[in-house]
DNA sequence: GTCGGTAGCACGACCGTTCGTGCGATCGGA
DNA sequence: TCCGATCGCACGAACGGTCGTGCTACCGAC
């Protein structure tokens, strides 16, 4: 998430208006963000987004042109309020030890309370088409280099050792946490997931 | 993987000879655990799964007799290929640390082999039902606790403090080091996830 | 009057599923 | 030893439905 600032949708804007079509937009982004954390991005259909929506099939098509554009512009979306959700609120601390363990609590929080329906977004979507060659897995697999560049980064600036080596474990323990909880509702992942990052990232008044 | 001897199917057989039905449907399964860990249990269609093996698509339907039959019978197949590649050659060392670094190690390798193309069978298939409640979910689900119920048991015969805590770390290790494979073609991520094994799961002659 | 935004409608392809049929092996009775 | 009945298995054709994708027309704001 490194570029976290250009990744945010940043609406059309005429005389400090939102323009209605992009209005609608946001709006079918949304959906589309709930939708495919749950039933992945081939899953989310254009039909039945557009029923849900209460809108023509074709009238939400013309907003992309194809169904990949739609699934792009959908991973942008997502991108976007992740940003939102666990990176910028990290960021309101200056770089060290503090900011690192807000990244990683953020990030158990984010996939606790549900920002999507189906848990994390992307670790639903990265393992719909890890192995799917195409525009939509290179859109999918920036978005988790550049969140482990920045965890990267966050860590040697925090002092730590091993960077690379550390990023890898933390990320490691908040998919795993993520995968319990969907898959087997099981609450305790979130504090067994903390346990290990305490003993893994650097300390910190918490 | 607790019911691995269970989960293996046999086939039906007559005068020692398997019949032909039961060929046609192990070569059916096999296929199928290969494509669903590319393109998920849903992306498995009757269609092309009958195309590919030259087989009619009515012919191959009347087999399962529904395409939940079949996902539930291509995640059985997969646990029998999963416990032969895995957990087999594990239980040929007494219980103990050994053990529990074989079960890691064999699972590493499962991975970096691609005993299913798209990596683990299983680690594609929970993300994809994780939050779509039925018994494909069910089934997915069940594979991975007895996966983690061996975990643990294992560990707590080699004599770990928190057997759960570790079994957690552990799987996290795995299956990141999975996903980093598939998806960004990061072979280093094995390596990683060896050493932070190593500074987890108890010593043994390596 | 222009034009962005939406709706209606139809298309070809593919989906899971059902049906009737045919072929080959097996088996029981003459 | 033959022969008809039965069974297992696979086939092709077709069903209703949904998919992504076009084309055309309307509608409302500037």
């Amino acid at each position: 998430m490194a570029t976290a600032s250009t990744a945010v949708t940043v609406g059309v804007v005429t005389d400090g208006r939102i323009e209605r079509g992009e209005q609608t937009r946001r709006l079918i982004l949304r959906r589309a963000t709930e939708i495919a954390s749950v039933d992945g991005l081939e899953g989310l259909s254009i039909g039945r987004l557009a029923t849900e929506l209460d809108i023509s099939k074709s009238g939400l098509f013309a907003h992309f042109g194809s169904k990949e554009e739609l699934q792009l512009a959908t991973v942008r979306a997502a991108r976007a309020i992740f940003v939102e959700e666990v990176v910028r609120p990290a960021l309101v601390v200056p770089p060290g030890a503090e900011r690192l363990w807000l990244l990683c609590e953020g990030w158990l929080s984010y996939s606790r309370r549900r920002v999507f329906p189906g848990g994390c977004f992307f670790q639903a979507v990265q393992a719909e088409f890890g192995s799917r060659p195409g525009r939509v897995r290179d859109a999918v697999a920036d978005a988790g280099i550049d969140w482990g560049a920045l965890l990267e980064v966050t860590a040697a600036e925090a002092g730590v050792q091993d960077p690379a080596q550390l990023t890898f474990e933390v990320v490691a323990f908040l998919e795993a946490a993520n995968t319990a909880s969907v898959l087997h509702d099981d609450h305790a992942a979130y504090d067994r997931a903390r346990a290990a990052l305490r003993a893994r990232v650097p300390a910190v008044r918490r």
